[in-house]
DNA sequence: AATAGATTGTTGACATCGCAACAATCGAGG
DNA sequence: CCTCGATTGTTGCGATGTCAACAATCTATT
């Protein structure tokens, strides 16, 4: 494959990927959210009764455990998240979606369904399958490289 | 389409131009550039030989114009580019590169092309014109969604 | 049990980002 | 020529992100 065609496929990716996070902004700026909250609420909401650890949050954010920190400091401040302590390690919190959580999260979930079905309206499904095995393929890519010296 | 394939792929895009956003860094960071930084040198290199506006720069990186100050403070305080007074405007200044940027690009611009080729290594010609097709579709419907209500 | 080595959450320094408000300047219409 | 609306770059505020360093805590090994 040619370079050309590279670089204008990479940058459609980040460019692609920018037009849905400031979109995606948009969307959860009317609730209060930002588009990094609205992913922990979706983890939270999704994921085990008894919460999670801010680790753990991370990992599946994929960001620094001390990114963390203040993005759970102002959910617990707007009162949709609390830290519970873990009965089996005094080191972490459990993060658990409050009521007004929960409500927040069923106000904004559909809405992000329905943005989701309206940008995607225009592909086939095999279109769509075609597509993300071509993302796989750039992220081992992109993975594989490694960093030579 | 169904929605749950719709999730799937938006999230796909996302995580991998995250992952290309990453994996520049690491690759930038050696030579004491960030992702944005690059861009910069990139839109400078290729562009006109007077240089651009903070405000052309900030819409050709789809970023606020306030963004640009600082960037362009860092970029000026690192020796790579200089704000020559317009002649013409005396609101603007014209960003241009020095000869130490010049230098820099010469140096980064080879091992970004030898990113991307491996990363899109792996993709045939036929696949990635289909992706960017597919990426284009995407991007128009985002745009086309225009915040109801 | 005691110690050495991981892990967890926090903090501080720095770089992007958006948005809103400002002063300086431009440009067009009277 | 002069005023009024638009544009340019800057600044301040808040949010997100990385990285490095720290204290508190766990865990494994002796």
């Amino acid at each position: 494959m040619e370079n050309d065609l590279g670089h204008e496929l990479t940058r459609a990716v980040l460019t692609t990927a920018d037009t849905f996070l400031r979109e995606g902004q948009r969307l959860f700026r009317r609730h209060g959210l930002t588009a990094a909250q609205y992913n922990v609420l979706s983890l939270l909401a999704t994921g085990p009764a008894d919460g999670m650890s801010q680790r753990e949050l991370g990992d599946l954010l994929v960001v620094d455990r001390s990114n963390v920190t203040g993005l759970v400091d102002r959910m617990e401040k707007a009162g949709w998240v609390r830290r519970a302590d873990d009965p089996q390690d005094r080191r972490v919190y459990r993060v658990q979606l409050t009521a007004a959580g929960r409500r927040l999260w069923s106000e904004v979930a559909p809405l992000y369904a329905q943005v989701v079905a309206q940008v995607t309206a225009a592909l086939s499904e095999s279109q769509a399958r075609a597509t993300l095995k071509v993302l796989h393929k750039l992220q081992e890519g992109a993975v594989a490289w490694e960093l030579p010296e």
